[in-house]
DNA sequence: TGAATAGTGTCTTTCAGACAATATGCC
DNA sequence: GGCATATTGTCTGAAAGACACTATTCA
């Protein structure tokens, strides 16, 4: 009974792709690439690509990730697994989708592997995308603001030091309102979960912040916010 | 450029595999079959196979429970996909995981294609299973409690028309911790999601309960509880 | 009338939200 | 001194949690 044969049956392809969140300009950004093969030829779709018989899912995201848009070291999860019958013009293709955010700092997207293009697009307007990835995206907007509320998740979007006014904006703007600074402080603070440090901004002309930095371990997510 | 060629490139190949819970005999229970092929054959695991090409993922995973346990009409989400590279001993297996409830009213387990029997288990004791099965029921029950602390999903696990002291024993088991009863029927209550039926309980040897219903349409699931 | 479970209200504490004046650094 | 942003506290209303006695049915 061992001798299994792997080619009895037809098999399904599978891909990952991945959303990468950052905050620029504030705005709520996502990496694209500019497809340079069939199908879907010079459309905007996001970074992702078929998953090696040798790598783990995760590795794929990473590989991929890093071969059409120059990004590493990023904090990645897996976000949902796409397997309608008639979603890439190919084959049968099943993509396990993930979700990554980053700080934008020296971070050089660079187009390599299949793609001619790569650019952080709003997440609040994009072009039309290949595939299915316009709702890939919007999925993944929802367990941002869902995470976002639930966990300490939104440190991953700032650098390691930051002001409380960039902690708030960054909360309002992935949850497109306005929060009471006054409120926000009081509540960010009860929980402990960030500690002065002994900087301030520089050359601003006004009022300089105090810089913060996340108390946890670089990596760690905890849960209510 | 369209004469892509799918065979070029070894391929995973992908099941499905599912999580029933039901709340039996005061107790978190999971659906498990004993296996009757290679690999692991005799051992129990969940229920599942292999994705078809002309089925969707969600197709696969009814499919497969259908076949294997006899379970139907089942509430069902997809939970995760696992896809480390030796999770199987036959090749490459990605197994996309979902995630059922099912109250356990007239619900006749059934054995069938490649599966000698069909149980229910204790969630919170299993016996050894075949492949990551462990790991999955394990990520399975976060996510159950996960959405019940959020969301009205619990009233899957319940019959149509049930008493107060049934739905604060379901969170008792599945939080494994006492509600104080005055205050959980205060807060559901408020909430205004379930309502009186004109019916009590029968044959009790005690003060018969009120029956209620769950007042939005079947399979809504509403968040915040 | 005893056994078993159903059903019910008050008080205290905690958390969320509304709300505006002063402080500081740079030009 | 004027501009721009940083920083700070109180009050009120809502919800969560602690807590114990009466009601009803059947055997």
């Amino acid at each position: 009974m061992e001798n299994y044969d792997v080619t009895k049956f037809d098999r399904p392809s599978v891909t990952v792709d991945v959303v990468v969140f950052t905050i620029k300009d504030i705005d709520l950004k996502v990496i694209l690439v500019k497809r340079a093969v069939w199908p879907y030829e010079n459309m905007w779709a996001l970074p992702g690509g078929f998953v090696k018989m040798e790598e783990s899912l995760d590795q794929a995201a990473k590989r991929e990730l890093l071969e059409e848009t120059n990004v590493k070291d990023i904090y990645l999860e897996q976000l949902y697994t796409f397997g309608d019958v008639k979603r890439d013009p190919r084959t049968r293709v099943i993509t396990v989708a993930y979700f990554a955010l980053i700080n934008q700092d020296n971070l050089e997207l660079k187009a390599s592997t299949d793609v001619s293009d790569v650019k952080w697009f709003s997440a609040y307007n994009m072009p039309q995308l290949a595939f299915d990835h316009k709702e890939i995206i919007n999925y993944a907007i929802k367990r941002l603001r869902w995470k976002l509320g639930y966990t300490t998740i939104g440190f991953k979007l700032l650098p390691n030091e930051f002001t409380l006014t960039q902690l708030q904006t960054l909360y309002e703007i992935i949850f497109n309102k306005k929060f009471d600074k006054r409120n926000f402080r009081k509540k960010i603070l009860f929980l402990e979960l960030i500690e002065e440090t002994d900087e301030i901004t520089k050359n601003v002309s006004h009022r300089p912040a105090k810089l913060y930095r996340f108390k946890k371990k670089i990596g760690e997510i905890i849960e209510i916010i």
